[in-house]
DNA sequence: GCCAACGTTGGC
DNA sequence: GCCAACGTTGGC
């Protein structure tokens, strides 16, 4: 099983917003990064765990726990021309972008912050969301990662 | 295939 | 709102 560490900013979905959406799976579309569809695509699987992460706001970090409950799939979003995330190179006989289904697991009791995460370097150096310019909205993270952090809560 | 320009991300 | 970092685009 792999683990992963999915960014939102909560302006536009946060936690509470899948909170809303308990025992239900969210789509979790958008994603128009090769690397990260490439993620959803070849490594990804049902069953997989990842942090829910706070970007672009006062308190960024850590604040729950997904499941994801799909294998990837087409994202329509990328054929529908009023949408944010329309893509008009993407042909619907080979569709480009995809995604997955996540539910929440659990809220964090606490939100491990980013500050936080950053304190711990000296065990978490490798942690992709902790290096400069990183931007992908989906990263994934070792299990001992995983831990470690969890550990913290 | 190179690389400058551009758009986006995200912490501050 | 600023700016550094990075992915993508497009001219050549």
């Amino acid at each position: 099983m792999q683990h992963w560490l999915f960014k939102s900013e909560p302006a536009t979905f946060s936690i509470d917003d899948l909170a809303t959406a308990t025992g239900k799976s969210t789509c979790w579309d958008g994603v128009r990064n090769y690397q990260v569809r490439n993620f959803m695509r070849d490594v990804m699987q049902p069953g997989d765990l990842g942090f829910f992460y706070h970007s672009s706001c006062a308190v960024p970090g850590i604040t729950g726990i997904v499941s994801i409950t799909s294998n990837a799939y087409t994202d329509n979003t990328q054929f529908d021309p009023g949408h944010v995330h329309y893509d008009a190179d993407s042909k619907p006989e080979s569709p480009r972008w995809l995604m997955v289904d996540v539910k929440l697991k659990r809220k964090l009791k606490r939100i491990i912050t980013l500050d936080e995460l950053r304190e711990h370097h000296h065990r978490l150096k490798e942690l992709l969301i902790l290096k400069r310019g990183n931007r992908l909205s989906v990263t994934p993270l070792s299990s001992d990662e995983w831990n470690y952090i969890l550990g913290l809560e």
